[in-house]
DNA sequence: TCTGAAGACTTCAAAGCTAAAGTTCGAAGC
DNA sequence: GCTTCGAACTTTAGCTTTGAAGTCTTCAGA
């Protein structure tokens, strides 16, 4: 029999924090659990929101492109390069994207022509109403995430969040955040 | 002048939610607020992680590695597989995510001779001296985000994060976690 | 008007990932 | 013992993203 044990099972949250604990002096478990569970939720939803989006064909990459364009507000447009900014991609991966959802209807690509260095990309109604198709499943799966939360928990969880948001954010003013988005 | 703002400014979390209740009726602001500030705060935070690793000449993904085989405890060994597993990638990638870090020195791999068919990754000691230092940073930076927060803040946001994780989990019980990890 | 510089996007090559098709080895049935 | 099935990894082809180099347009100054 190996040593490295035929069934490695995944270690849970708790698993892994005593785990840190022995290999890393001077850990503080309560924050290391924020951490990482903080971590691991949102990978967890970012595979829901994958598996919905995928079952209305778009790509959970098609949809932050959607997202964007809506919350810029009608009449739904911006440039390549304000996209690439919002989503954390370089501009060259923008045109890529931008080239395959024009091919599936879902945006426009047209020149400014106050201004023919730029370009202006435009949500389709069909874009729209993706988005709002997906936009429907994912605040169905959001409520009942946070179903058990009370009142009070919710107005704590959302008030603790957006405090070490601006933290970062603070921190990191906009720093062309490119780098891996792993976990 | 275009339609489209000369100088679109990055919205705030705030203004994210008020246009996001503008397009879409029946909206609670107040999940919306929990999962957005929930999304973002994890984008930074790997923002700031990948800063850290790529001062020491790693890239977050082989972070994602050395991390999981640490995890497992001495001698550190793990399959191509059970990597795989817990970090999100198809066996194809972990092979040659391997190959990389066999390049690098920062893991051997061999086969286990008690079963031909697999494959031993084993943590080398330049690769656990890498984890060290990269811990050192990130533990650093994790204290320093959650300063803020009260005592009874961190309890509160460990135990409720942890009730929501466990909560995805049971609902998607290991699914192949493949799906982008976007976000 | 012409020139130079800067900005906005695109193109190109290379890295890293996925999906699907191999390989190789071990275990079970005949 | 031979065959077949299944498991664990690797290989191949295609796609998405990055980084760097290019193109086109605008603007400011000579």
């Amino acid at each position: 029999m190996a040593d490295t044990a035929p069934d490695v099972a995944e270690p849970t949250l708790e698993e892994q924090i005593a785990a840190y604990q022995r290999e890393f002096q001077g850990l503080d478990p309560q924050v290391e659990k924020i951490v990482s569970a903080l971590s691991r939720l949102n990978r967890r939803m970012n595979v829901a929101y994958g598996r919905q989006t995928a079952g209305l064909g778009i790509s959970n990459a098609e949809w932050e492109v959607l997202k964007a364009l809506v919350l810029s507000g009608a009449p739904y447009r911006l440039g390549p390069s304000d996209l690439a900014k919002r989503l954390g991609l370089t501009p060259a991966a923008m045109t890529h994207r931008i080239d395959r959802m024009v091919a599936e209807g879902l945006v426009t690509r047209e020149r400014d022509e106050s201004n023919r260095v730029r370009v202006i990309v435009e949500l389709t109604p069909e874009g729209r109403e993706k988005w709002l198709e997906a936009m429907r499943l994912a605040t169905v799966f959001e409520e009942d995430l946070l179903q058990d939360l009370t009142p009070a928990e919710r107005a704590v969880l959302g008030e603790v969040l957006t405090r070490l948001l601006r933290r970062v954010e603070d921190a990191q003013p906009d720093a062309g955040g490119r780098l891996s988005d792993l976990d």
